[in-house]
DNA sequence: GACGCTATTATGTATAGACATAATAAGTCA
DNA sequence: TGACTTATTATGTCTATACATAATAGCGTC
């Protein structure tokens, strides 16, 4: 009823000033009290909005010193990352998923290297083609250590692909993600229909559990593809 | 000295517990209630830890029903979004640019659809090379539209480059940012020194003030390029 | 059993108060 | 002057309380 004003709403207000410049970039920003203040509230709603603001990036907070606008706003862009699977679908289209090949080796130079582990680890190599209305969408190169999740030597992967049975079979603590372009390789270009060498977008993720590898994964997609955010 | 327990450090154990599947994906989190009595805080404290992990993607809360871990951890990546000028200082290399052309002229057919604008419109149109230790970085295509920015007719962009000219003097309320692989262009494989065709990573920017466009721009690097994030 | 109302419950959020902490400013002494 | 100490101040954070809201469960009626 009667309804009190909500952080995000005091934080919508702050974004906006900052957005047209009412308090530009390296801009001191009135401290919490006064703005709790203006705003008719408490000054632990404005906090809350603020905290927001400073975990985006756009604001600098400093104790004692204030607040100021960051001189480089927006400097952080969020992205999802969904399974392949429901990005497909999302796109509207059919999703088919099939498994290239499958076998138990001990990982190559790269991938050692990638994932600091050593010659004497073996894992699952895989080879995946995921689909949206029977094109290819994305060509997946993954590897997946048997020392840290043994029960992927039973998993056939013939129909569930490694992405949605990882995501409920193996733990992990940290992880790195990056995204680049590249050359497609043979196999890539054979996989999405591509002549070698055009360009391909690759995202490439590492997990370990603690200190040890999980799984590295090379996914590549044909150029038409992008990650899109708004900020 | 009595240092009490953070927000912080529930949202650590917590995802601990999430990342080594205490609680696996699609399993019910105890209540907050219990949460907090379980680390000792106050329901407040549990609550915005649980709020940051909601606002991860990590666990899913209705009222009533209750927190759950994701069952399709849509992680949420973030990615810095830095000036050009501060990505290849922080690389160790210097920085060098060069404007390669300024022109004002009516918006090509790709403008005019990317910002929806008419063709009547004028927009600054700049090419520019962001180097790193003189070797190419970053090939930028610029266009700026003086109906939103009329201070862009005066400015020679000589010496800055238009993205620090702009973070300083143009304001805007929403942007969309994308990553892509393309095959280099005529005029980005000159820049950068590839082969045309060859696999570059682009990042295109859009950003509006209001329902006005602001600025477009195709940022191209080398396909050496890497944009990466932890999780 | 189908429908609709009500009670229950977990989360969502605001508030006031308290104390902690970091950074700065002001003051003090050699 | 320079080094040290103390006071001040803005943010950081927790607590306890209160009420709002959404979703569910349970109940009663026909």
């Amino acid at each position: 009823m009667n309804t009190r004003i909500s952080w995000r709403d005091i934080r919508e207000e702050l974004m906006r000033r900052i957005a047209v410049r009412d308090w530009p970039p390296g801009a001191e920003i009135p401290g919490e009290e006064s703005l709790a203040a203006e705003f008719g509230a408490s000054r632990a709603t404005v906090n809350r909005a603020m905290q927001d603001l400073a975990a985006r990036g756009l604001v600098e907070r400093k104790r004692k010193a204030g607040s100021r606008v960051a001189s480089n706003p927006v400097r952080e862009a969020r992205f999802v990352i969904p399974l392949v699977r429901h990005e497909v679908e999302k796109a509207g289209a059919e999703y088919g998923y099939s498994l290239l090949s499958r076998e138990v080796v001990p990982p190559t130079g790269i991938v050692r290297a990638r994932l600091q582990t050593g010659a004497a680890a073996r894992f699952v190599h895989l080879r995946c083609l995921h689909m949206a209305d029977r094109r290819p969408w994305q060509y997946e190169d993954r590897w997946i250590s048997l020392d840290a999740v043994p029960a992927a030597a039973s998993a056939d992967f013939e129909t569930v692909g490694p992405n949605e049975w990882l995501v409920a079979n193996a733990p992990f603590s940290n992880a790195e993600y990056a995204f680049f372009a590249a050359a497609a390789s043979e196999d890539e270009a054979a996989a999405l229909g591509l002549a070698v060498g055009s360009p391909v977008f690759v995202g490439e993720r590492l997990t370990w559990l603690g200190e040890t590898p999980v799984t590295l994964v090379r996914m590549a997609h044909p150029p038409s593809h992008r990650v899109v955010t708004r900020l």
